[in-house]
DNA sequence: TAGATTGTTAATCGATTAACAATC
DNA sequence: TAGATTGTTAATCGATTAACAATC
């Protein structure tokens, strides 16, 4: 292991991968598994698996494998996601409230706290357990209980003003379901992901 | 262009963003842009932009640029999207019904034209302007209407069955949206899109 | 024409994979 | 111990970027 290295975001997207891997394996009662194992199912190399995980450390034992419930606590230990991480969503929409609920039921661990809506037709609406804030609401709520980090799932045109007041509020990493492209400063962490954009590329591939 | 080589997905993924960007363009008007000021916009290199559009044709004009209609309508014809796209989306839950909602707002060229769930309790719902049919019709339905993409928006333990029925009723590229790995056969296209697993690596950045 | 910008080659960078000594 | 499998180095592969001749 050795700190001191820049680790690959393409490295940082396999590990919830494994996780995922690793609780199906858990919750069959299987206790160890080889690189080998893994890659033949997750259709990876094992060279690369075993690359990834000896960036974190030495979570292997040569000849036998890795110990499924050791590892996974490392990868969420790794990733965070040994505590509970809050999240606001600012865009209520349609989408913007499935990924709530879906949330809900998915992730115990990565949890949106609060809701955001700059249209007065949307505050004060109540979707899962949470009551939509207005926009003038967010910056003290992020502040107040300390949230990093923001889903966006307003119109493109608003996801840019949307980004800054996440920004400025001490947001740093977002979530961008907006087709658009966000500007932010170097040390604010982005994913896009956007269905319309994603179905145009697929396109392709028919 | 050299017709032979085979095209990285990392260049397929960006030809949207060039699309999108030059739709903004031709919005404001603006009839012609180099390299250099989509690369300062889109936050690529220059040299990435023309390499990946020189794949598919010499689109450029040298000492001007790029036509910015020409270009978009060289893109849109590279994607498949001159034409409409004929989409199924299987499980109409809370994400299922709000990506269907979503698309019918965004994206004229990529439609979804039938919506399936194999629970009885959303069979028959209407969403948008179209009733939820059982799965048994699936199969029919995309064989009759030569549907060749689909939509995963099921539980992860039913998405393999679901990807399996589709793939045998002739889907070839699938945008997969449960935390699960597909198995599907080598002609088969899955872009997976895990809001779960992006909020899991985007944690690691906290 | 002179300036600008393309398309493309060559250089660089970074990620994947093969191979193997170390060792459980 | 012998067999299995790790962690890691070296080789390979592929993508990005710099540089520049061609040319509008």
């Amino acid at each position: 292991m050795d700190k001191h290295q820049r680790i690959p975001d393409v490295v940082i997207k396999r590990l919830p991968i494994y996780l995922r891997y690793l609780d199906q394996l858990s919750s069959m009662d299987i206790e160890t598994v080889s690189s080998q194992q893994m890659g033949d199912d997750l259709h990876l190399n094992p060279a690369q698996i075993r690359k990834d995980l000896s960036i974190f450390g030495d979570f292997g034992v040569k000849g036998m494998g890795y110990r499924v419930s050791d590892l996974s606590e490392k990868l969420r230990s790794i990733l965070g996601l040994d505590k509970e991480i809050s999240i606001i969503l600012v865009g209520v929409g349609n989408l913007g409230a499935a990924l709530c609920q879906y949330n809900r039921y998915q992730s115990p661990t990565t949890k949106i706290v609060g809701l955001f809506d700059g249209h007065p037709s949307k505050v004060d609406k109540t979707i899962g357990n949470m009551k939509v804030k207005p926009m003038e609401d967010m910056q003290e709520f992020v502040k107040e209980n300390g949230v990093k980090m923001g889903i966006i799932t307003v119109p493109a045109q608003a996801a840019q003003k949307v980004a800054d007041q996440m920004i400025a509020a001490g947001i740093t990493v977002i979530l961008n379901f907006a087709p658009a492209l966000l500007n932010v400063p170097e040390e604010v962490k982005v994913q896009n992901s956007d269905v319309t954009t994603e179905l145009q590329a697929l396109s392709y591939y028919l």
